[in-house]
DNA sequence: TCATGTTCAGTCGTCATACCAGTATCATCT
DNA sequence: AGATGATACTGGTATGACGACTGAACATGA
């Protein structure tokens, strides 16, 4: 076995199409919302057939770089994190669906990562911030007697905590572990009493933000994302016991 | 204007072809390797054209959840996150290359990313793994005449950081968040006597992790991470002058 | 003039068919 | 049995056609 990877790529038509479609958007003369030329004048100016060119485009559409519909021109779509962590979505949840321990392992990331936003808030929090995160909690409060209601404003929450950094990819990231874990245990908050619990977290984690307590914040979140994981342990013995 | 977003969303054929075969996908009776029906007999199987099956093919594809090659059946892949996101790799240098906002975000992203990792690093880390960090920033040393093969250990250095945290997720980020951020500050290693900065750095770094100090080893990385930062911003005074 | 409804050309979405280009399989030959 | 080559199967691409949808020009009426 002399030969072990054969470096010679087999490129599809269709890629090489989307680099130029990609240089054609990437140019500083288009911009996002800018049209591009139609499926037909594409096809002749590169000399292909329209599947190349339409392999092309679902590619680009996919990555988020360009916004398809019926009837119009593809335009050009504005960047944005939240919408590619949108369209990990599925294969996050494939991924998960199919390795416990890549589930383990994004709840450990998730952990730390909040972990982390609760230290920065609590080094950059000012009072418009708290006072929102405690409106947040009193909106949760009142539905707590609504699941999803209720854990919709959970990942408010959390949302609003990444936000006080100040930058969006933390924003975005919050909110896409947290549904992409909450996907996974559905039905956890039903348990009675568990609202009382998880309310009396969120305000101790807001208490040491305000007091801008590093540490305490981190504790705080810390102990609240392990208990619900615990929690989710115990719901789960029953399915995972090969670990 | 009440007529705000209309919830009605017009769905492709492709896209529930796409559902149907991701249930085929998620069965349990499919593991990784297994091969799907041949297009053909889906065409029949489903009642749609080609077209139809080969759009939701190729997203599948690009979502990381099958393995096409030309003169076989399509076979599921084996979820990693490392795949997914190397896939996000043309999306994300598309919106830094846009956004001079993101790359500034994406920058400190990393910096507490990496600030975490070494803090992880300096709790877990045994002899056998400063070893190997060592063993790495020597290998660097020796390549300080070669800048490509450099950063090449510049990165290997920070996997293996990453690597200690025993989560194969931060490990993945760690390569993926360099290699963005490389890709946008190119010839930067060129300017002389910053390897040996670099390398003292990273011992600096390993240091601290070696004697488990935690903070310390958080600051040495920060530190690292923000000369190498002020460093790029001295680069490109000139043409980022709005902030 | 202005508002309103209609027509129409342009565009994407999908289908059908055909052919090309790789793989895998199996019968054949040594 | 093992190497060899023909053949069927599969994905990749091209072409032409038609339907569905959009947007704008157009005609109509007040």
């Amino acid at each position: 076995m002399t030969t072990e990877h054969d470096p010679i790529k087999r490129r599809k038509l269709s890629d090489e199409v989307q680099e130029r479609l990609l240089a054609i958007i990437e140019s500083d003369r288009l911009g996002p919302g800018d049209p591009l030329p139609s499926e037909r004048d594409l096809m002749t100016a590169f000399g292909v057939g329209r599947p190349a060119i339409r392999e092309a485009m679902q590619s680009l559409q996919r990555m988020g770089l360009v916004e398809i519909r019926h009837g119009e021109r593809a335009r050009i779509a504005e960047p944005s994190f939240g919408r590619m962590v949108e369209q990990m979505s599925d294969s996050m949840r494939h991924i998960l669906s199919h390795s416990p321990a890549s589930l383990a392992h994004l709840k450990e990331a998730r952990a730390t990562f909040e972990m982390e936003m609760a230290r920065i808030a609590a080094q950059r929090a000012g009072p418009v911030d708290v006072a929102r995160l405690r409106r947040t909690i009193d909106s949760q409060e009142a539905q707590r007697n609504n699941p999803a209601n209720f854990l919709q404003f959970d990942a408010r929450f959390h949302r609003e905590i990444a936000a006080i950094s100040g930058n969006p990819i933390f924003t975005s990231l919050s909110e896409a572990l947290l549904r992409w874990l909450q996907s996974f245990h559905v039905g956890l908050m039903r348990v009675q009493g568990l609202e009382k619990l998880t309310l009396a977290e969120h305000r101790q984690i807001v208490d040491e933000i305000e007091a801008g307590n590093v540490e305490g914040a981190a504790k705080a979140m810390r102990d609240h994302l392990y208990r619900a994981n615990d929690l989710y342990h115990q719901d789960n013995l029953s399915r995972n016991d090969a670990g």
